[in-house]
DNA sequence: GGTTGAATTGAACGGATGTTCAGTGACAAT
DNA sequence: ATTGTCACTGAACATCCGTTCAATTCAACC
């Protein structure tokens, strides 16, 4: 029964993933077509449908497995410990490499949110939330340690994060400034923005 | 043959460019339909065409109009001088201001540039280039002043205006903070983030 | 009150949309 | 050689799309 690897289903299925990413990210959800996904993996449109039921959901799992790896990824990145300053440091350093990586994927986080259901915007909007969280802790340990500074954790935590986020929007590799440069820059800025000063 | 003020064309034409803002903002141009559009306004769908050659040209004015109104409004709010940092948070202040006012139209204008044609894309590219000169120049007074210290002043300018912008994604008017209050912290970061001192 | 001309209708155009499903073809197991 | 099963095709479904245009409505002018 067991098909042997390389069956055209084991190819066909992360295929999909790619060329929807590719295509949601470049044109729209909206304004990409199931046959042109389908074109793309090199295969009917009906065969889409042996993958994900709608696709409302393979967007919607696009996203949420986007934010699960970036939780992931966070996770296992793990600073020891260190002061809050250092801690906000590397998760500066860490969203932008994160988020150079998967630039499309995190286009479609961020440009698609208005085409998922509720439900699947509640599942998308806990995940961006977790992430959230996470630096705004910091931020928090920072105010205790005396080491950090900022008018208001919820706002600043959204900031910085809108901040570093943008960075996507402009940066090319190969153009005036190499990536490990403009992390440097907004490391700067990030931790200024958080009144950062020796602990 | 002049027609009076109040003919029908007078009436439908800007309710043409409301329902369009509204409804691309809420769903995104290209799964609005012109039907749809024409429905908001009470027209039927050909009506539309007499006020707009096409859909792209519709999207695109409302874009170009508002960030037009966007740079008239900024030249118009004329800080006479002061330093550098002064005009730095006049900036800030002013971006929340304006675009917490027009929600919908920010929106578009970040959110649909790749339904643009090329050269509509270039219009408008221009435009917000204008918009993020006009702060990095108050960044590059304030570096030869003395008085705020970036690493870049073109990535700053980037960054400070990707920061300030990402409270239109979160702020809606009654929550836990008012708009100044909102306003006043993301100034603090602004001014922190560009390295601001007492001149 | 009849004429003019602009504002709008409503039907039509060809084509694209997401989704379904009976059928096809290929390969593995018997 | 036959069977069974899985991956996939290709046509069909109903509905929607942006856009055009002849026909109509309606207010303003003579």
């Amino acid at each position: 029964m067991a098909r042997k690897p390389g069956s055209r289903a084991e190819i066909t299925g992360p295929r999909l993933r790619d060329a929807a990413l590719r295509l949601f990210a470049r044109d729209g959800y909206a304004a990409v077509s199931m046959r042109q996904i389908a074109a793309e993996v090199g295969v009917q449109a009906g065969a889409i449908y042996l993958y994900t039921p709608d696709k409302q959901t393979l967007l919607a799992e696009l996203m949420i497995d986007h934010l699960k790896a970036l939780l992931a990824a966070w996770d296992d990145s793990a600073l020891p410990g260190g002061s809050a300053a250092a801690r906000l440091e590397h998760f500066a350093r860490f969203h932008i490499r994160f988020h150079a990586a998967r630039a499309d994927a995190v286009f479609i986080a961020y440009m698609e949110l208005r085409n998922l259901t509720p439900e699947n915007f509640a599942r998308v909007e806990g995940l961006r939330k977790r992430y959230e969280t996470e630096l705004e802790r910091i931020l928090q340990a920072g105010q205790a340690e005396g080491c950090l500074t900022v008018p208001d954790t919820k706002l600043a935590a959204m900031a910085l994060i809108a901040m570093l986020t943008g960075v996507n929007t402009w940066f090319r590799e190969g153009g005036r400034l190499t990536r490990a440069r403009v992390e440097d820059i907004y490391v700067d800025m990030v931790l200024k923005a958080a009144g950062a000063r020796r602990a």
